[in-house]
DNA sequence: ATGCCGTGGAAACCACGA
């Protein structure tokens, strides 16, 4: 079974990449995220004849998140984290495919620090560390996977010491993340690239794509019989290099 | 400290992203 993340920038706007690269990668399940769309401007049409069934909780110009299933319905067990009922973002969503239970993230950028956004971010991070508890002691077949904006150590950075006080590697976010990860998750990616230098994202601003100078803020948290099956874990960075493409790659994991 | 690029929405500029 292969399982995308992919945060497309605008659904609409990205809709002809994201078909080019359905078409060619043929997922079996996609996490999207920054939909930027309200839901009745979701192209569910479009997906549909490209042979995907979907669910979404959009939002007009900002977040949104969805899950797609090659050739059926995914089956929605909940859209929203508990925790916090004035939060308006768009940015969880959850549901079953091919008996995994598959939640979809987009949490906070968090930009600037220290200020409102970056409370708002950690606060989005603590209500997700308390739901991702509750699907561990589940004990379901989970993976949680999107886009974290969090560089979880140096080298997925590409100049680290530059992104000190950024709202994607401050301290308290990459403890965050670690915190989340010691519950007994595993880091796909990264089990089987230990070493390796792997971004999926790179800012159009400064030639950032042109001189690799990347992230690696999407990602894959596996519960530990998820874990047991994980057999590849890939970045589509070609992707990044398309026409009208977003500033993402989609990432992918395939189980046996 | 800011623009550099790009999206979407409203209104010919702005908010936001990472």
């Amino acid at each position: 079974m292969k399982i995308a993340t992919y945060n497309v920038n605008g659904v609409n706007g990205r809709l002809p990449v994201l078909l080019r690269w359905l078409e060619e990668a043929q997922p079996d399940a996609v996490c999207l995220q920054e939909l930027k769309a309200p839901d009745e401007k979701f192209p569910e049409k479009a997906l549909e004849d490209a042979g995907y069934g979907a669910i979404w909780h959009g939002q007009k110009s900002w977040n949104g998140v969805a899950i797609l299933a090659r050739g059926k319905a995914p089956v929605e067990t909940r859209r929203g984290l508990p925790g916090e009922d004035e939060d308006t973002h768009s940015r969880y969503i959850e549901a079953a495919v091919n008996g995994v239970l598959i939640g979809c993230l987009y949490l906070p950028n968090g930009n600037p620090w220290p200020g409102p956004k970056f409370d708002y971010k950690l606060r989005w991070f603590e209500r997700l560390k308390r739901h991702a508890k509750d699907l561990l002691d589940s004990g379901a077949p989970v993976v949680l996977a999107g886009d974290y904006n969090v560089m979880p150590t140096d080298i997925d950075v590409y100049a680290p010491e530059r992104w000190q006080d950024d709202a994607l590697f401050r301290d308290e976010v990459r403890e965050a993340f670690a915190s989340l990860v010691a519950q007994g998750w595993t880091d796909a990616l990264r089990k089987l690239h230990p070493d390796e230098r792997i971004y999926t994202f790179w800012d159009y601003l400064r030639k950032r794509w042109e001189r690799n100078a990347g992230l690696r803020i999407d990602h894959f948290l596996l519960s530990p019989d998820v874990a047991k099956r994980l057999k590849q874990a890939e970045v589509d960075r070609h992707v990044r290099g398309w026409e009208k493409t977003s500033d993402h790659a989609p990432v992918w994991i395939a189980l046996r």
